[in-house]
DNA sequence: TCTGGGGTCCTAGGACCC
DNA sequence: TCTGGGGTCCTAGGACCC
């Protein structure tokens, strides 16, 4: 039987975040920040603070995503700066996925700000690029923000092809096109190859994705894993057969960290923000209706090394007390109490849920007294959350 | 006065069981 | 007491993504 060959829309907003802000600003009377260097970030007055976009012009003076802000500053002291404004960033996100569903329910959100689309059954090759350009510009013109389109016959040509130039482009990145398009490109271009796999390519002369494509698996199996080895080789020959994924999939493992304003040494200020980590990690559980059998810790010293400790807890939990109690043994057991700390983390994994796991008969009596406490918390930030979306659409005009 | 936060997947070695 | 092999689970660490 005679299969169809895939067309595959890969929808990537450009420097989203900062777009979304621009757009928002300019509704306001603002002038347009995506046409000078600008940048969305953390407070700029913590030297700790990091670009989480930054505009075209930004990107072309050399501030990249990542990059602290004081840098970019000194880079171009005229920087604009904005703070971020997730709720919003939700909306224009909602509005932009709902445009593409409209195109071909066979989507796959990849990101806040990217996702997949499989057209096959909706045009053709022939018509592809006529139908990406009007998809690209239905969100400009109703959204106000622009978006590349990359096409292609399997997922990973339509993102490579969404990467090329931007913004507001559509562009292809058909089989026949790989020699062309995409051999000539630096290796590190490829998707998950990253710093550490360019360094060791290009220490072996594999300096193009080309080289890469041509390379023999015994030889390249050497440089990197197996598993690894045989995907990069299939991609970098242009070849990937996954499926748009339209199942959301559930979460596999919750973590928030602590990066502190200075280096933190005090056993008191540590634990504080393990207390915080194991509020936020434990409140998530519950409100997704889970429970961990698995809890870890992580910490960063000044030279950026970690180090983590993972253990099983006896019964899966979504209780903050002994999540919190585990996490404070492990810490205990790593953590030296004199090397100044940087960042301190907490994770569950191996979830399960809720109505899955056995209640155990022989229950620790003060566990009574933690539930309520847990349901205190998850009430007291529910009515913030109340709050803070209240007053967020009092203060919104219009949605985008 | 360099470098945030939240995820996923893979690998390697050790423990333990049959 | 020493020997081999396979399977599974756990931990620690590393690489990548946005």
């Amino acid at each position: 039987m005679l299969t169809r060959p895939r067309i595959i829309f890969h929808i990537d907003v450009n420097s989203a975040f900062l777009s979304w802000s621009a757009v928002k600003m300019v509704r306001e009377g603002q002038p347009d920040i995506r046409l000078v260097p600008s940048v969305v970030s953390g407070d700029p007055s913590d030297r700790r603070s990091i670009v989480t976009a930054a505009s075209i012009p930004a990107k072309k003076i050399g501030i990249k995503v990542a990059t602290p802000v004081s840098m970019a500053l000194r880079t171009c002291p005229q920087l604009v700066i904005v703070r971020g404004d997730w709720p919003w960033y939700k909306q224009c996100s909602e509005g932009f996925i709902a445009i593409c569903r409209s195109y071909s329910p066979v989507l796959q959100q990849f990101s806040i700000d990217e996702c997949f689309i499989d057209m096959t059954l909706r045009c053709s090759p022939d018509d592809a690029v006529q139908t990406a350009t009007r998809l690209k510009d239905e969100i400009r013109d109703r959204l106000g923000f622009t978006v590349n389109v990359g096409v292609g016959s399997n997922k990973l040509l339509a993102k490579m092809a969404s990467d090329f130039e931007k913004p507001d482009k559509v562009h292809t990145l058909w089989g026949s096109e790989v020699p062309a398009k995409m051999w000539p490109l630096p290796v590190r271009d490829l998707l998950w190859v990253g710093r550490k796999t360019e360094e060791r390519l290009v220490a072996n002369g594999i300096k193009t994705i080309g080289a890469l494509a041509r390379i023999g698996m015994g030889t390249l199996s050497q440089l990197v894993g197996g598993k690894f080895a045989q995907q990069l080789h299939e991609n970098a020959n242009g070849r990937d057969d996954s499926p748009v994924e339209t199942e959301v999939a559930e979460a596999k493992s919750y973590s928030a960290e602590r990066t502190f304003k200075e280096d933190l040494l005090d056993p008191k200020d540590i634990d504080r923000a393990l207390f915080n980590v194991a509020c936020i990690v434990a409140h998530r559980i519950r409100r997704d209706a889970f429970r961990a059998s698995s809890v870890s810790i992580f910490i960063k010293y000044k030279d950026f090394s970690v180090v983590q400790k993972q253990r099983q807890v006896e019964q899966p939990t979504d209780v903050t007390a002994v999540i919190l109690n585990e996490a404070r043994h492990m810490l205990a057991e790593v953590w030296d109490g004199v090397t100044p700390l940087r960042q301190v983390g907490l994770g569950v994994s191996k979830l399960t849920h809720e109505s899955a796991v056995q209640m155990s008969l022989f229950e620790d009596p003060k566990m009574e007294y933690y539930r309520e406490w847990d349901r205190q918390y998850d009430e007291r930030r529910a009515r913030a959350e109340d709050a803070r979306l209240l007053a967020y659409e009092r203060k919104k005009t219009e949605t985008p």
